[in-house]
DNA sequence: GTGTAGATGAGAATCATTCTTATTTTCCAT
DNA sequence: ATGGAAAATAAGAATGATTCTCATCTACAC
């Protein structure tokens, strides 16, 4: 269906140091996908669903193995469990606006916050590596409804 | 030893509808005599190593009592389980800088990031009720042992 | 094609947190 | 001060997400 795509994730993946198994192809299939932010249990039932062959323990290990190599970012919306996208690379950074009613979540980017994230690290001889920034609240949509 | 202080956090308490037990001023006693951010194991060892009469159980359904009543604040670091802090107020709201090799945690608190936050809520329509903002990295102990 | 380091599957184990139920406390009204 | 209803607690079972174990399998360098 997609041999072609399969090669490139497999030299992808192997550009990491990660070997190429059909799992992890399927999972970067899946993530590549989707806009969505799926959890791992999420992850797992996809998988399932399209006849992958796959085991939840996989599907953690494989995460954490991607999110390593940055080839996936691990998001945490403070409810429990943790959610996945695909990140293209460190010039794809966003943040989210997280919608407490309806759980949607907004994707944003504004330079001159991250300034001044670099900024107060400055300030306080702090190297950074990385950050989340989510704010929670009502979205649009839920806001008319009320 | 500090009946008078305990007169205080049981009116406290009261002032936010919640029932002034002994085992919730114990908790913001303890909360109050520390910079650090506790999770709920170590405030139910910490609480135990005091004497105080209390179970996991009650840790957890204090703490998110007073959470809702904005009395404590929940922070999430994303290690997989919640800090918390007491909150003197809406206007003492700071972020964070946590190091990745010693844990330590820098709060800070910048204006002109919040400005950034509110705009970004209105550029989307989004009305805003809490946010996190953590900076992961290396601090300067930490960067000048390497 | 082979060997081996690394990956996987299945389910047990772990860890933080929540729930259950019987008992105990708080605190309002007396 | 005292009784009682509503709320809170203790103890441990239950849950849900995640990690670990170990026997088996697979990718891929040779």
């Amino acid at each position: 269906m997609s041999a072609a795509e399969n090669q490139k994730l497999k030299q992808v993946l192997r550009e990491h140091e990660l070997k190429a198994t059909t799992q992890r192809i399927a999972l970067l299939k899946l993530l590549d996908a989707t806009n969505e932010h799926f959890d791992a249990e999420e992850i797992y039932l996809e998988l399932i669903k399209k006849q992958k062959n796959v085991s939840r323990a996989t599907v953690y290990r494989s995460l954490e193995a991607l999110v390593e190599q940055s080839l996936v970012a691990r998001l945490d919306f403070g409810d429990g469990r943790m959610r996945f996208e695909r990140s293209k690379g460190e010039d794809e950074h966003h943040d989210h606006l997280i919608c407490e009613d309806c759980g949607k979540v907004i994707e944003f980017f504004n330079p001159e916050m991250e300034a001044q994230q670099l900024a107060v690290c400055e300030e306080n001889d702090f190297t950074p590596s990385t950050h989340t920034m989510h704010i929670f609240g009502t979205c649009s949509d839920c806001k008319s409804v009320k």
